[in-house]
DNA sequence: GACATATACTTCACTAATCAAGTATGTGTC
DNA sequence: GACACATACTTGATTAGTGAAGTATATGTC
């Protein structure tokens, strides 16, 4: 078998386990790995506001998918809807002062847990991982 | 950010692409991802069988996820079922010869789409990609 | 200014997975 | 041999996603 066909198989089983396990890391705060990843890039953007196309592609899920998922965070409190002056079509996303402080302290499980995953690994084996993954983009 | 926190995130996104690629690509042969590597661990295993929970394991889903992925399998005669005299317990499945085939035509379009997707990268850097996430298991 | 087309969503029906609970069978201990 | 416990599934209810179709708004062309 190609190595290329070895990589996509092991990759797919690696990255589920490790979703599972954030996954689970981040029950604890009450959010999904995907809820985490919205409120990630909102607090990585500039203006800390965001289109939900944007957002969905950053996430890597469509259009329908990230409605789904920002529905429950706005009722509770997580994100903020705004409106965009100069395009009535968008519907903007700001994170909450309630959702920056549920993202600060998601964050320390996060990083725990990306840790204790990625123990195997020496600071430069992940760098070259790192490395090597951006070209996969 | 910690990089373990960024490789974590990083990965989420690209795996989840890689996936979405190789559906679109296994659709032509009316399969799904998950049913192709049903199939792969089958033809990879020295008997072409193996018990559900074993293939659970190898596929990184649930044993009622197996059940579910295996039904019409079993129904447009890919895979067979065959019982295990020593422990009646257990169900095993074994790739049919339609399967076989199947599988092998199948593996046709995933290598061609798994070097396509890794065409980014040299064959010596794609073994390291390999050997690193191989420490992730 | 009207019309065609593109963009940004939202909603509906569906799918693939999950967990919890249930059933059947095996295994170890007294 | 009976009982407790573990294993190998299966089923039902739920969930997070998808694509297709619908609505509203913007943009380019005549």
């Amino acid at each position: 078998m190609p190595l290329e066909s070895e990589f996509v198989i092991q990759n797919a089983l690696i990255s589920s386990t490790i979703l599972k396990k954030i996954d689970g890391e981040l029950s604890v705060h009450g959010i999904s790995f995907t809820e985490y990843m919205v409120m990630h890039h909102l607090s990585m953007s500039a203006l800390k506001t965001m289109r939900r196309i944007e957002l969905a592609e950053c996430i890597g899920i469509s259009a329908s998918g990230i409605t789904r998922v920002i529905k429950p965070m706005v009722k509770n409190n997580i994100v903020e809807k705004e409106a965009n002056p100069r395009d009535a079509r968008q519907s903007l996303v700001k994170l909450s002062k309630v959702g920056d402080q549920l993202y600060r302290d998601a964050s320390v499980s996060f990083e725990h847990k990306a840790k204790a995953i990625l123990e195997p690994l020496s600071h430069n084996q992940l760098e070259k991982l790192v490395e090597l993954s951006d070209k996969l983009r």
